[in-house]
DNA sequence: TTGTAAGCGTTATCAT
DNA sequence: ATGATAACGCTTACAA
């Protein structure tokens, strides 16, 4: 394959003003540019960004790690990312952990070995030694939808509390007050927050949380079928399922649906996360919608400022209630499933 | 950060043996070679990738330039070919090309320039003159999903003909004769046989297309809604439409419910492509199951099989109906949305 | 404005 | 079994 070298002897110039006319990086007389372009063309000339990224250490690539392929939450995230780094510039590597700290953890190792510019990862579960390691090292990492317990890196991700608060005075405006929350794994920073402020907006409202009325999935669609099983089982079960995201809620969904009860008749659904399919679905589900291109513009945004050494910001966006039929609202609701007050 | 040249001081050895011991390529002591080890842990040491790609012209990484992430049917198609690229060794570079010729030619170029090991391509519209240079330049390339006419480019693709001409036996023996279909772009392969199987299957079972059945999209939402409309405002419409992929089915479904109608009662639906959240519409679709991981790993395998130089396998899969309840079928298939047969 | 040459962090060849 | 050193393809002082 043709390098520098070859271009530079059929253009009749030093590989030094090849380089220079490629980087456009100092003056060169617009004759020699032409004739090194010209070459350039001839030969198909493709620059070696691996030679380059060695010589100049940066590789204009930033590594970035979900939680779950599978899951549209973060293919929606990883979409924003894509976008926006490519808008500067950027190429974006992408590591599918299956929310698994070892699946994480290589592509952590990896990517880094790659010498990505900068990293942005949706942690897995706890703290793993090498995250440790990471961190203390102080390579580029800003952290992305989840956070991690005292390690000091900056942090972009939604806040549901307001949005779940209304969603809960929503639900009692109702006039359903007994709702049961299915919670994502309580390593995760988004699963705690989320059952949190399930917990206080309850309270808010004067409404009773029965212990069992709290049941802990796993984020996977499979937990929030079993959970689902054991609410409606429940002697009193609860008139509202309220999924701690996505998957879940498309568990739940199905075990209600294998059951043959009807939403909202017999049990009102509402999830944490908003998914295009959700408006398509009958009755539409009522959601909690996460602002994913802001926060994925956001997170590229700090992890760049980190990158070129500007002050980064982190930045806590907030999710949005958006009502639809799934919860007992009323049938004049109608139409294309999108809830009012949407932008 | 700390190189060969640390380790190789802190263990008392020579880089040579430091490199020797990281890639296990020659005979060591096991006694320098646990001294080697110990240095390495001691500095957190990270072996740097690109300046070993740039050394051994090899950097264990593959593109995949898909047509669409936010196409479910990409995601996860992403998401087999990673797993098994995973197994060999290999990392996956995935650039979104977003049925854009110019950004499809963008990620070849960043990919190829990135010097990655092999390129999996699902071709986006024509051939563009990049990728006929990079053909003729004989880089590792395979076609996925689809593929170009006229390029001696292995494939590794699905054929529909198969599925397409059982579920038209279906519909007809549910005394559903008129039957419209909504092909994606006669500029991709996949567009023009999806369409081609559907004129030989309807004249197979002694159907009749009027040209006005035969409407054309673009594989994206919105083409889906506006060429249902276009069906439905027919003077005498079509008692199935038939969506020529899944966001497209997604459209028309959008455009049916808008209207107040009924599936299937008065109009039945019918989506080529598969995606988790069919079985849970209500009612659950019908449609055309791709063998996505296969597809997937079967790629990889013979991307792989061209970067080793060993002799590869194109490979065509067979696409599968899946009968569920929105074309009229009988209401006691019930359940959980999966049609008969499957595995 | 252009050229010469050093050096980025590895691996691999050739000695020892 | 181990070490010294050239080479990978590029960018960038420094010189001219």
């Amino acid at each position: 394959m043709a390098g520098v070298k070859d271009v530079a002897r059929l253009a009749g110039v030093s590989v030094a003003t090849v380089s220079r006319v490629l980087n456009d990086s100092a003056a060169v007389t617009g004759e020699t540019r032409a004739r090194v372009l010209e070459a350039v063309a001839e030969l198909g000339y493709r620059p070696n960004a691996v030679a380059r990224s060695l010589r100049t250490d940066t590789t204009r690539t930033i590594g970035l790690v979900i939680g779950d392929i599978l899951n549209p939450f973060f293919t929606e995230l990883a979409r924003a990312v894509e976008d926006e780094a490519r808008r500067s510039g950027y190429s974006v590597v992408i590591g599918n952990a299956d929310e698994r700290p070892e699946r994480q953890d290589h592509y952590v190792r990896t990517l880094l070995e790659q010498r990505v510019d900068g990293l942005l990862l949706c942690p897995t579960a706890e703290i793993t030694p090498l995250v440790r390691d990471v961190v203390r090292d102080g390579a580029p990492l800003v952290f992305l939808d989840r956070t991690l317990p005292g390690l000091d890196v900056p942090t972009v991700r939604a806040d549901g509390a307001e949005a779940i608060g209304a969603l809960v005075a929503h639900l009692r405006g109702l006039g359903r007050r007994r709702v049961a929350f299915i919670s994502g794994p309580a390593l995760l920073s988004t699963g705690r927050e989320r059952t949190e402020a399930f917990r206080a907006a309850m309270r808010a409202n004067g409404l009773e949380v029965p212990e069992e009325y709290l049941v802990a999935g796993d984020f996977r669609a499979g937990s929030g079928r079993e959970t689902a099983a054991r609410l409606l089982d429940l002697p009193r079960p609860p008139e509202v399922i309220f999924a701690g995201d996505n998957l879940m809620a498309l568990g739940a969904l199905d075990e209600i649906r294998a059951r043959g009860l009807r939403i909202p008749a017999d049990v009102g659904l509402a999830s944490y996360d908003d998914v295009p399919w959700f408006a398509h679905l009958e009755p539409p589900v009522t959601a909690i919608e996460q602002p994913v291109q802001e926060l994925g513009r956001r997170a590229v945004r700090a992890l760049l400022d980190r990158v070129e050494r500007r002050p980064v910001e982190p930045a806590v966006l907030a999710a949005r209630l958006v009502v639809r039929r799934s919860c007992g609202e009323a049938p004049e609701n109608r139409g294309d499933g999108e809830g009012s007050g949407r932008a």
